[in-house]
DNA sequence: AATACCTCCTTTATCGTTTTAGATTAGATT
DNA sequence: AATCTAATCTAAAACGATAAAGGAGGTATT
């Protein structure tokens, strides 16, 4: 009933556990036999055992020795949100398919719980990590890199690493296709408001939402909310806004978007008449909201494939690439023409 | 720079390793000190070089001997699905708490991806499995019991499989609950759209409905759709509706849910005066939908606690348990009274 | 004095692989 | 006949931990 082991099979065919070893992890020959220095016929008789006793070698003792281990890590600040399990999906898809399992966990955005988890994955030793890395902690990220192994981050870059694989999201670019959707449908009194978070991606809006502002001859304005308060914040910013007599609201976070249209609604504010708003990140609801929500798509699927696809490149010896992946506006009700 | 092992250790004390072995292993007595019998004085001179170094054991070589993986698998149809990350999620969360890694999976609903897991799983001697089965594919998960393998059973139930811990939801309750509430605001006409599926959770609110309305004198219908043609077939069983005169629908997946609701805007419908609504299943679509939908919560986060507190039981040996979680029906405004 | 019995520690084997460094055999070459 | 070469195959060590069994040294018992 337990599974079969090296040693039994190559008793069985009166061999050496070394040449059943071989014959498995030898690359193949153009006709479908392994390319090692063994005779044709034995090898056949091993794949046939093999095959007859669904033989599949223990991927832990493989590691110990130092072979490959089949075992991925893929770390995310949450993966109950649908962006990062959307994209978690993907790489699990494509990995389980070259025979890789998955570790996974979430940082909770907090630097301890990665810094644990990276651990746990460099104890298991993992043949490869991606990771959408949390702010201020980038010690374990280093410590992967030094160990040797395949490092890809996700959506938030680290300028001081060097050797790892990124997979950016054009955040600058977005924000400026957003503000510009917005003015050339007519608004001009446009604001956003964001968190108060040490996060590329989150800068990169913001700063791109006042240059492409100013470029245009508008004065900016950004609501900054702290994160334990965002809720409350939000909505007082909706308020202000409300009563300012502001056109449009960029919010560059999901749950302000989200916050931000439960105050509308309260408010009793008609979208897009009293307040345009555009959201961030992809959500079933933008769609089925009345009306439908323009916003921002994280394309969090595509992420996943070129991660994965990066990743294995990197595992292979090949040099660590930098993707940039343009985000995709979606067009809504929320923004249409004044 | 790469993780100092028991042996360095042990050479750097000047003991076997058997003896480092022994001290993190031994219980802790009432004063903290491990309960082995080595000397108190040697025990301290350990653990302080174990702090010192910031050494962790390999899970992977006292996997191969047999010891404790410190690794658990957990299988979801779909990850990327909110229920079943928002469980998914907690595991990870308590779990890692206790040292463990996660190794989690995506089924798809296919029998061949779950047995593939599976396999993954046993091959890597996991600690426990939790999982929420996909239908006709009860041999593996037969396997991982007669290995001896904890494992724990969510939402979906499989009766002939003996000895694994159930989390299970009590969908029955729930769509009662959710027709005597209709029944209750003054709903009549009441139908279900349900999927064509051989899930035990879908067959449980069937039949649970039926019953419920012909106790109370009314007559049920469903609308069966496949699978494959759900979106068409549950658009034109909405239309169809509408047609008829039904006053209320009760969508008892959120697929199905979604694409009839998204049919009731198509055709311009009012919610709840040309038709009510109950949907099933968390989705930050319900509450920003204008109206708010009445729906059926999973609890997800509850479930992934309570599976998880029992599968740590049963690897204490405790013997495996059913547990009944009743689902929680949140009113909106899609089932207002008539 | 011999024996039993603690307390504390070590030797050795083992888990299931991979890898290094040969070993064996037969045929070809000198 | 001795040496070389090529083709196949193997013995043994290693990865990092754990467990069974046993040994050294001292104290207590007969």
């Amino acid at each position: 009933m337990v599974n079969i082991t090296l040693k039994e099979l190559a008793r069985e065919l009166g061999v050496s556990t070394t040449l059943v070893s071989r014959v498995l992890n030898a690359p193949l020959r153009a006709d479908g036999t392994p390319d090692c220095d063994i005779s044709r016929d034995t090898a056949r008789r091993v794949l046939e055992l093999v095959d007859k006793y669904n033989y599949k070698p223990s991927r832990m003792a493989a590691g110990l020795r130092g072979g490959k281990r089949y075992m991925l890590g893929v770390i995310t600040p949450d993966i109950a949100n649908a962006s990062f399990s959307a994209t978690g999906r993907r790489i699990e898809e494509l990995a389980s398919a070259d025979g890789y399992s998955i570790m996974f966990g979430s940082s909770d955005e907090r630097p301890d719980r990665q810094l644990e988890l990276i651990d746990h994955f460099i104890g298991q030793k993992v043949d490869g990590i991606i990771v959408t890395p949390c702010a201020g902690e980038d010690r374990s990220l280093q410590k992967v890199v030094d160990q040797g192994i395949p490092l890809v981050l996700i959506n938030r870059n680290i300028p001081s690493l060097e050797g790892v694989g990124r997979v950016l999201q054009d955040y600058a670019g977005s924000t400026r296709a957003v503000v510009k959707h917005l003015l050339g449908n007519g608004y001009r009194r446009i604001e956003m408001i964001s968190e108060n978070m040490d996060v590329l991606s989150l800068k990169d809006r913001e700063r791109s939402y006042c240059e492409t502002m100013i470029a245009n001859g508008l004065e900016p304005h950004i609501y900054k909310v702290e994160s334990i308060t965002q809720e409350i914040e939000t909505r007082q910013a909706v308020r202000d806004a409300l009563k300012k007599g502001t056109e449009a609201l960029i919010t560059p976070r999901i749950v302000l978007s989200i916050n931000a249209l439960l105050e509308l609604m309260n408010a009793g504010a008609r979208i897009p008449e009293d307040m345009a708003i555009v959201c961030h990140d992809d959500s079933p609801a933008w769609i089925t909201h009345s009306p439908t929500i323009t916003y921002v798509s994280q394309r969090s699927d595509d992420v996943g494939t070129l991660a994965y696809r990066l990743l294995c490149r990197m595992m292979k010896g090949e040099l660590a690439e930098q993707i940039m992946v343009p985000p995709r506006l979606v067009l809504g009700g929320s923004t249409v023409k004044r």
